[in-house]
DNA sequence: ATCCCGAGGG
DNA sequence: CCCTCTGGAT
């Protein structure tokens, strides 16, 4: 569709930075809101519970879920029906319970117990997309090669009009090539931040949002 | 495009 | 009742 103006993709890029920039200002380095972020088996699994589900809910069943299986090899080994009365109380519960056990045993069996560190590995998994997968390459093992896109990233980029695309997936590449990569690794969680304070998905709160000035879609009354 | 699917808020 | 929550597989 259509090719942007020189002048007018300059000035939107200027605009993303500026927009960047704020958030550093306003969130710093902001930290993994999940917990168990340091294990990378514990952070694959947890991260692939959270689909369409609060961190805080995630948080209330990952203690149950690691007391009895602690690593991957314990999780392999997991009947379905233990699993499904621990994840019960999440959404997608019954997806989730397969899916973790048959990660579990995919990184036994193909990858000898450690989770794998590339973006290709680790979206074989059962129940790791793309998003799961930035983020444990970004927060496990430091590798930076994509921009989580959750709800947030996606609702967020769509209301700065930094993003047109219909799918995660082409939004990722639209915020990609707008941002230099040293800016692509606090996005996802000052993101996240952001939408659950201040760019709330039913009622955001633009006559106190940072970034009004900058937004096309603020509202003010 | 559709399904999965509990909890919390309005 | 409705919508949303750090998505992924078919």
């Amino acid at each position: 569709m259509g090719t942007v103006p020189r002048e007018a993709l300059a000035k939107k890029r200027e605009r993303a930075i500026e927009i960047a920039n704020r958030m550093n200002a306003h969130y710093g380095m902001a930290e993994c809101a999940l917990h168990w972020w340091k294990d990378p088996f514990k952070l694959t699994i947890a991260v692939s519970l959270s689909a369409q589900t609060t961190d805080k809910s995630v948080n209330e069943v990952t203690p149950t879920l690691w007391k009895h299986y602690p690593n991957a090899y314990e999780l392999a080994a997991a009947r379905l029906s233990d699993v499904e009365r621990i994840l019960k109380s999440i959404g997608l519960y019954r997806n989730k319970s397969k899916n973790c056990i048959a990660c579990a045993q995919m990184i036994v069996s193909d990858f000898n117990g450690e989770v794998p560190h590339t973006m290709d590995e680790l979206t074989k998994l059962p129940g790791v997309g793309r998003k799961t997968a930035n983020i444990v390459l970004n927060e496990a093992f430091g590798i930076v090669e994509g921009i989580a896109v959750d709800t947030h990233v996606f609702r967020i980029a769509h209301k700065l009009q930094l993003a047109r695309s219909d799918a995660p997936l082409k939004t990722e590449q639209e915020l990609l090539k707008l941002y230099p990569q040293s800016y692509w690794k606090p996005i996802n969680h000052q993101w996240v931040l952001f939408g659950r304070e201040t760019c709330i998905a039913r009622h955001p709160r633009c006559s106190e949002c940072f970034l009004s000035d900058l937004c096309p879609s603020a509202h003010v009354e």
